[in-house]
RNA sequence: GCGCCAGUAGCUCAGUCGGAUAGAGCGUCGGUCUACGAAACCGAAGGUCACAGGUUCGAAUCCUGUCUGGCGCGCCA
């Protein structure tokens, strides 16, 4: 197993003995490390959790299995001391032998330590941003593309097979006024006095578009527009939809996001899918008619009340859309989907577990994690943004800004379901204060050291005493098994953006403390594991929330 | 009014199968470069974990209630 951590064949040998001091009951044995390092290297609370059922003291539960670990197969060869403390931890302290097989496994696994542990492993869809093709994607969009790619990363490192999936919402009257607004821009250009609609798209953006199109089209239109005739309104449309599309693709991969599929709206109503999705609900007596529209009987799973598919006066809601859009996902044959929304379509949730399930499909397969709003502070006081006003900062502004690392760093930093303030000046900052440099400036140093190719012979032995920084180093190497698995299950990068600071603070300390070149031979056989391991985790690390790993800075 | 999320150090936030003395970054104060990168390290100050009850050997963590903040509650998308 060699993903999995070193310490993961002891915590089996320790269970297998708690097991048989309380009279064969399972034991799950935790083991890890202590509230305060110097308690020992690993701790386990066994004693305390089996005491219920031992019908025994903790404290008398640990002092026999403490005599029991110091001989026990596969545990006792590794063990220096088992001491009973508070009420019924037992602290172990590991020999040098133990840290430096461990320290080998891992840079032997390479790549792999930690990888492919999902258990069932799934095919899994997953949807996010999502943003309207009527304007460049925002900060909020930025922060829903860190966290949705960074779980993406997370689950195909796992060992799930995912799809990244974006959901274009090119139909209905937002895309009018778009168009209109693009075909007055392009009016103004060739110096019409065509005003963009009142409730259009004011941003400058629509400028760029309309510049475009001028280009591409030259003036031919320039005598339809006031006011325009559908056919033109259609092709403005459709066409400034295609350009901001484009736009939007470019800014996302620079941020390194790539999406395997387009899902666009408009193929739903155009194919029928639509009016199949409205006709199936009716048959199942999940839709009704009341007041001349159609209803789907939402609270009939959970949601808190009814919703409207189409309109009295015939035409279909955005929900008739999604009612499609989520049978047909369904219905690929994925294990799970994910919608990644934003917080203000958390109201969303019911409903669409609601479609799943009148689809006839397990709804607990929809999964819809919520990423919570992300403002800005800049000089200590808070960037007000508007889409009205045009102040809205929008992705690519923000990369320009602080950087692509900086940018997924810290939008990832926080948890998911936690709204935060972002401090561009923190985030700008190329020094000190900046904590993705932090983690990467462990990475470039350690780059540094190994290009200097120091070498140790192969049976060089281990070392007789470790650094406590050692220990520490290689103690927090063996938890990136454990982050990778709950970053998994709980969908949540920024498990691994903290625990790589937590790596990152332990190797600085170790480097501080010991040096690695021109030590006797079996020192700089362990410190050279030390830092490959090191280096190995934290490149998976910042990869798994898309942020480079370099060798100089 | 109802629902979701949150309330932890001056600021921004980790801590989520209940464990020992609650942590990090930034900020403040004081130290450390003639040896692998000082974008670093070491130390100090800073806390009624919103409040009140409850569950138990043990609660920031679980339960109940209250208060405060963000978001949502449309035949909009």
């Amino acid at each position: 197993m060699p993903d999995a951590s070193p310490i993961t064949p002891l915590a089996h040998a320790l269970a297998r003995e708690a097991s048989q001091v309380a009279g064969g009951a399972d034991a799950v044995a935790a083991l890890g490390p202590p509230a305060n390092p110097e308690f020992g290297d690993l701790a386990t609370n066994v004693a305390m959790t089996l005491a219920k059922a031992a019908r025994r003291s903790p404290r008398d539960i640990a002092d026999d299995l403490a005599a029991r670990i110091i001989q026990a197969e596969g545990l006792g060869e590794y063990v220096e001391s088992a001491q009973v403390a508070g009420p019924g931890f037992i602290n172990l302290r590991l020999s040098p032998r133990w840290f430096a097989h461990a320290a080998r496994a891992i840079v032997e696994a390479g790549d792999a330590y930690g990888r492919g542990q999902a258990d069932p492993a799934e095919r899994v869809l997953i949807e996010f941003v999502s943003a309207n093709p009527t304007g460049p994607p925002h900060v909020g969009h930025a922060r829903q593309a860190a966290y949705g790619d960074g779980v993406a990363r997370i689950l195909e490192y796992a060992g799930h097979h995912v799809t990244r999936e974006f959901y274009v919402n090119d139909w209905g009257r937002q895309m009018e006024l778009f168009g209109a607004s693009v075909a007055a821009r392009y009016g103004q250009l060739l110096g019409r006095d065509t005003p963009v609609p009142e409730d259009g798209y004011q941003g400058d953006y629509v400028r760029d578009i309309a510049q475009r199109m001028r280009d591409e089209l030259g003036d031919s239109y320039a005598d339809r527009l006031d006011p325009p005739d559908p056919e033109v309104l259609a092709l403005f449309a459709a066409r400034g939809k295609e350009l901001m599309l484009a736009t939007m693709t470019q800014e996302l991969e620079r941020f390194r996001v790539r999406f395997d599929d387009f899902f666009s709206e408009t193929t739903l109503h155009e194919g029928g899918a639509v009016a199949r999705g409205l006709e199936a609900l009716v048959a199942s007596g999940d839709a009704y008619e009341k007041d001349g529209a159609l209803w789907f009987r939402t609270t009939d799973y959970g949601d808190e009340k009814d919703r409207v598919l189409r309109r009295s006066d015939g035409s279909t809601t955005y929900l008739a859309a999604d009612v499609a859009y989520h049978l047909h996902k369904a219905g690929r044959g994925d294990d799970r989907l994910l919608d990644v929304l934003g917080a203000d379509h958390h109201g969303y949730i019911a409903r669409l577990r609601a479609v799943i399930a009148a689809g006839g499909f397990d709804p607990d397969m929809l999964e819809v994690p919520i990423v919570q709003l992300v403002s800005l502070t800049e000089g200590g006081e808070a960037k007000r943004m508007s889409k009205r006003a045009g102040t809205l900062v929008t992705l690519g502004e923000l990369i320009d800004d602080i950087g692509v690392d900086a940018a997924r760093f810290f939008l990832v930093q926080r948890s998911h379901e936690t709204a935060f303030d972002l401090d561009l000046d923190v985030a700008r900052a190329e020094g000190n204060e900046n904590p993705v440099y932090y983690v990467q400036y462990a990475h470039a140093r350690i780059a540094g050291i190994l290009a200097q190719d120091p070498t140790a012979p192969g049976d060089a032995g281990t070392p007789a005493h470790l650094d406590p920084s050692e220990r520490a180093l290689l103690l927090a190497l063996c938890q990136w098994p454990e982050v990778v698995r709950e970053a998994e299950h709980r969908r949540s990068p920024h498990r691994v953006a903290a625990y790589l600071m937590d790596l990152a603070r332990d190797f600085h300390g170790f480097y501080h403390r010991c040096r690695v070149v021109g030590e006797a031979p079996e020192v700089v056989a362990f410190r050279l594991d030390l830092l490959r391991a090191t280096r190995s985790v934290i490149a998976t690390g910042l990869g798994l929330i898309g942020v480079e790993a370099p060798d100089r800075m």
